[in-house]
DNA sequence: AATGTCCTCAACCGCTGTTAA
DNA sequence: CTTAACAGCGGTTGAGGACAT
């Protein structure tokens, strides 16, 4: 199909339309006006209401700041943590993090992200995109960035786990374009998929995976911080008390990437069926304690 | 106090998917 | 089936505030 540009699709409807910052009054016309009438088509709106901007602007100021439904101001601790672990899962896909975030948009997450989160991944040598460790010699984990690498994938498969329990899926039969590209699904068209699921077994053997040290579990590495006790040999970074292993980390992130690159290839609804009649499959989410994301986040 | 630099985030741009004619 | 209009998404920008010199 073709496709339009957007300056004959509604960015630029008209000529002399207001841009820039929002101002009080307008604020208000367009909050009275939607509050009255609600949205209906946003093109529209503007001449509707009486304001000089586009309806894109419109929707946008709405959405983003009016709504009264928002939340504003500082992210928590615990929003921090979800964001993290769902752009592990999901990627730049705002507006399905924004989904499981309530009160906050899509556009505040991204910001959060791009100005803080990103920095702070990529200050413990984890590349924000891949959330795996960089492989450059740049960014060569340092011992106490090993240790948070561990508690990192804790939190990860904690969130893999809540998504799990959370997803919803209403769309059992995908159409074969969500088929193809399901980039741009948005909760209100197409829920996540439980592919995490799948993911998540897989995870549980990449985390089992390295941590060697005998009657160490997930429940308990934030006490290596202090005292990270790392051997290092060659390419091979091994922390002394958690056994966590960059190796190790490595090859089953491999691993990881091999079963997702399958599932993405596999049939919707086969996966659908067997991921939801596993029966065998069990993991208790609480079992990873909260704190685990905690030290992570004030040691950076 | 003045100036420069960095950081944040609201707003915009360009694109894609959906839907109706 | 094709086309156009529209909504919504992710990426990017730039104004203004915060901080450093």
């Amino acid at each position: 199909m073709r496709r339009q540009t957007s300056t004959n699709n509604g960015n630029k409807e008209a000529a002399g339309l207001k841009r820039g910052p929002w101002t009080a009054e307008e604020d208000e016309i367009l909050t009275a006006y939607i509050q009255k009438h609600g949205h209906g088509s946003w093109r529209a709106l503007p001449e509707k209401a009486g304001l000089g901007r586009c309806g894109k602007s419109c929707r946008l100021r709405w959405i983003n700041y009016l709504r009264p439904d928002i939340k504003r101001g500082k992210f928590s601790l615990q929003e921090e943590q979800t964001i993290i672990q769902l752009h592990a899962l999901l990627g730049n896909r705002w507006s399905a993090m924004a989904a499981h975030l309530p009160k906050r948009t899509d556009n505040e997450i991204k910001n959060h992200w791009n100005t803080h989160l990103k920095k702070r991944l990529i200050k413990l040598g984890i590349d924000p995109m891949t959330h795996k460790p960089r492989v450059d010699a740049s960014a060569s984990p340092s011992g106490s960035n090993l240790s948070h690498m561990a508690q990192w994938e804790s939190a990860r498969l904690e969130a893999e786990a809540r998504l799990v329990r959370d997803s919803k899926p209403v769309v059992l039969n995908p159409s074969p374009v969500h088929q193809k590209n399901n980039n741009h699904l948005t909760p209100d068209r197409t829920r996540l998929r439980p592919r995490c699921l799948d993911v998540l077994k897989a995870w549980q053997g990449v985390v089992a995976g390295m941590f060697s040290v005998p009657g160490q579990d997930l429940e308990s590495p934030t006490s290596t911080l202090s005292s990270p006790a790392i051997g290092h040999t060659g390419t091979s970074y091994t922390d002394g008390e958690t056994g966590f292993d960059a190796s190790k980390y490595v090859e089953k992130s491999k691993q990881l990437q091999e079963i997702e690159e399958t599932l993405m290839d596999s049939d919707m609804d086969a996966w659908f069926e067997d991921s939801f009649m596993d029966e065998g499959f069990c993991f208790d989410p609480d079992v990873i304690n909260q704190s685990l994301f905690s030290n992570f986040m004030s040691n950076v």
